[in-house]
DNA sequence: CCTACCGATCGGTAGG
DNA sequence: CCTACCGATCGGTAGG
């Protein structure tokens, strides 16, 4: 991205930066310290440029917020619609479900952290839309736990409160997560899939 | 001039603030939009007063954060402590140690919802003393269900993992939960203890 | 409780 | 990519 870096943080040699760069900065900066904040200047040091030099690059931090949360939340619909398409059994489809929703907040964490704490600085209607996109995934996932009891496969009485249970145990692997810990993504995905189908109540 | 508006935010009569008050205020707008989204001038507002008028009730707007933040960690940790105080069963231990730490978030839906969005903005070293205790608190429940697997219990091989997921899916509730919804904040509490053990792996 | 006011910083624009 | 600069707003202080 930037290379010799001064100690002050600013690039000696001159900066070569581009939209991805910019939305790479905002993310790590967003994650750590929020929307609010964070300032275009910061994010303007890490990559050795100007503020307004950014101007060059996005048209405005709101729009950097909400192509970074836009993306993420299709991006996870997406996941959803392709670990369960084609899956018939429904423990299976719910155990899919889950992993790739566990998956997806161990590989990308800056994104999963900033969707959860700052959609609420989204403008509209970009915020409803996101919200309402969310309100899907839940659902589904709500549905599979009620389509799990009525086959006998799941005990679970509230498919509802169940569902968010899931999710959010889920969510909670980007505040945690580390690449260089002792497990890698791919495992805490599958742990955090089996206490997905034990909240539901696997019979 | 006292401009008496009537819908636009500030009060008619003069006002009477207390330092509570001031709290109060701050932890539904923190809440709602976070700690750097929020500006004193708003607070104010609320309260139908001049933001200067606020330093009579309080030291700074970094002081209202913390006393918000800091009680609430130590109240969390004084639910654990007392919940599990005198209990033997190791599975009534951690159905009560969830159970409570699940309604602190139905009944204290703000102040968990600032706690764990802008517990990075707090100062050190309020900030790291903060995380210790949220980590002792995690390393309890994790003890909980080690302490269960080697008595038998529970059969859950990733006991931290499964520590992380139980805590975090109680926390959750505080983003969902409404007061006048379907379920009393017992109810939910019940029915996340019991979460809490099926992740555990009860046997 | 208020008015008056402070320096700092914010996101963003003009113009090259 | 830069410098120069904008109006708005921030948290906070002085002084009554």
């Amino acid at each position: 991205m930037v290379s010799s870096k001064t100690s002050a943080g600013r690039s000696e040699t001159k900066a070569t930066v581009s939209p991805g760069a910019v939305r790479e900065a905002a993310l790590t900066l967003f994650a750590e310290r929020g929307y609010h904040g964070t300032a275009l200047s910061q994010i303007a040091d890490v990559l050795g440029i100007r503020t307004p030099s950014l101007y060059n690059h996005m048209k405005s931090k709101q729009d950097l917020l909400r192509d970074i949360i836009a993306d993420t939340t299709e991006q996870v619909w997406a996941d959803y619609e392709q670990a369960v398409h084609s899956v018939g059994d429904v423990v299976e489809r719910l155990r899919r479900a889950a992993r790739v929703y566990a998956l997806r907040h161990a590989t990308h964490r800056r994104e999963a952290i900033i969707v959860n704490r700052d959609v609420d600085s989204l403008e509209e209607p970009v915020r409803s839309e996101v919200l309402e996109l969310r309100r899907r995934h839940a659902g589904a996932i709500r549905d599979l736990i009620e389509e799990g009891v009525r086959e006998g496969r799941f005990t679970e009485p509230e498919p509802t409160l169940a569902a968010f249970g899931i999710l959010e145990m889920c969510v909670s692997i980007a505040r945690w997560f580390r690449e260089d810990g002792p497990q890698s993504a791919e495992a805490v995905a599958e742990t955090y899939s089996r206490y997905a189908l034990r909240v539901a109540g696997l019979s």
